[in-house]
DNA sequence: ATTATCTATAGATCTATAGATAATGC
DNA sequence: ATTATCTATAGATCTATAGATAATGC
């Protein structure tokens, strides 16, 4: 039954990760542990070894995703040599990322979930979203200190919204709409 | 225990007003028909004499939700005489909704839950923000066709995001920033 | 007679814990 | 000996249903 310390690690992990994605595709609330375990290839029982609880879980598949975002979002922005923001931006306003949210932002996932749940989870939201803002600010070029920062954090929220109804709507065409009008009106503004 | 239908009629619907309040507060999945029943000075086995499930109940609640959004966005463009569509983002982006998600904009609170759930309540929500759709491009003065509804599924996108991204929030200073550069910005493009 | 509401409960699922098991690492 | 994982289960809560109750409306 047991594993070697090694195994032991990477199953803790495993865990994590599919806990990430699971959260992100039915909300905290709409995944039980023993349906994550299980994901896992464990049983439940064993859970309470590795984590303090359920939002210990949270918190920490939270913070893992939110890492796994920020580093996409930066290997975009380098991959595209002279227009990092809107290499961000294209990638962030994608149909792939609408699709595919166990895999996508945290933010648009899970943020009002985050919101109701206080504590532990809602400091790895705040975290998220600075470390956002901060990959945000160094794409975008030029403007100054302060209207670079508003401009920040009205790009961000616009790319958060749009996800967010663009995936709440059962129109396919209305959220291909939805996502196109923010792509242009984020590039042309940058 | 039985009472008249006059009653009956207000009882179900304040169950669905009650119900609105505490899912927008809880999600949809953070709140029982149990607990919901109760709020509403019912017990929980005379439910599913007026509604088909708890999904129907949360698809009717969302509805009601949606009206009254609506109705407030109308009377403050009513209001505001020149400037309708700066007085909904002022209204939108106000501390007041971002602190009282129970009887605010439902897209801000559930969508994320919406788009998980399927069926009905997917419905609901996206006729929803058709309704607000035509309201912003009916507030928004100038500006042809196209264009015109471009702006306003940008500026959708952005005032839901700013209320998402500030409510996930653990800081109040940093909540404040992310509504006023959203406020400032949405103005400032009428 | 109808029906709005109540009590009671079935059956499933949830978080969390207790104790057993067996492979690992000293 | 330690410990990662397992089985089993406690106690709470969830959705939904069944049948009783009693006030209403014909």
């Amino acid at each position: 039954m047991k594993v070697n310390r090694a195994q032991a690690e990477r199953n803790h992990r495993h865990i994590i990760d599919v806990a990430g994605q699971l959260f992100r595709e039915h909300g905290f609330d709409g995944i039980g542990i023993t349906e994550l375990m299980k994901s896992a290839g464990l049983t439940h029982g064993g859970f309470y070894n590795s984590f303090a609880s359920k939002e210990d879980l949270a918190a920490q598949a939270c913070e893992r995703a939110f890492e796994g975002t920020r580093e996409r979002w930066e290997s975009a922005a380098e991959n595209s040599k002279d227009d990092a923001f809107s290499a961000i931006v294209e990638f962030y306003l994608s149909k792939h990322h609408c699709d595919h949210p166990g895999t996508g932002c945290a933010l648009a996932a899970l943020a009002p979930d985050a919101a109701r749940h206080g504590g532990s989870i809602r400091s790895v939201f705040t975290r998220g979203i600075r470390s956002y803002i901060d990959t945000l600010s160094r794409a975008m070029p030029g403007r100054r200190g302060g209207l670079k920062r508003k401009q920040v954090l009205s790009s961000l929220s616009e790319m958060v919204g749009a996800v967010i109804l663009a995936r709440a709507c059962d129109d396919p065409a209305m959220s291909k709409e939805i996502l196109e009008a923010s792509l242009s009106n984020l590039k042309g503004q940058r």
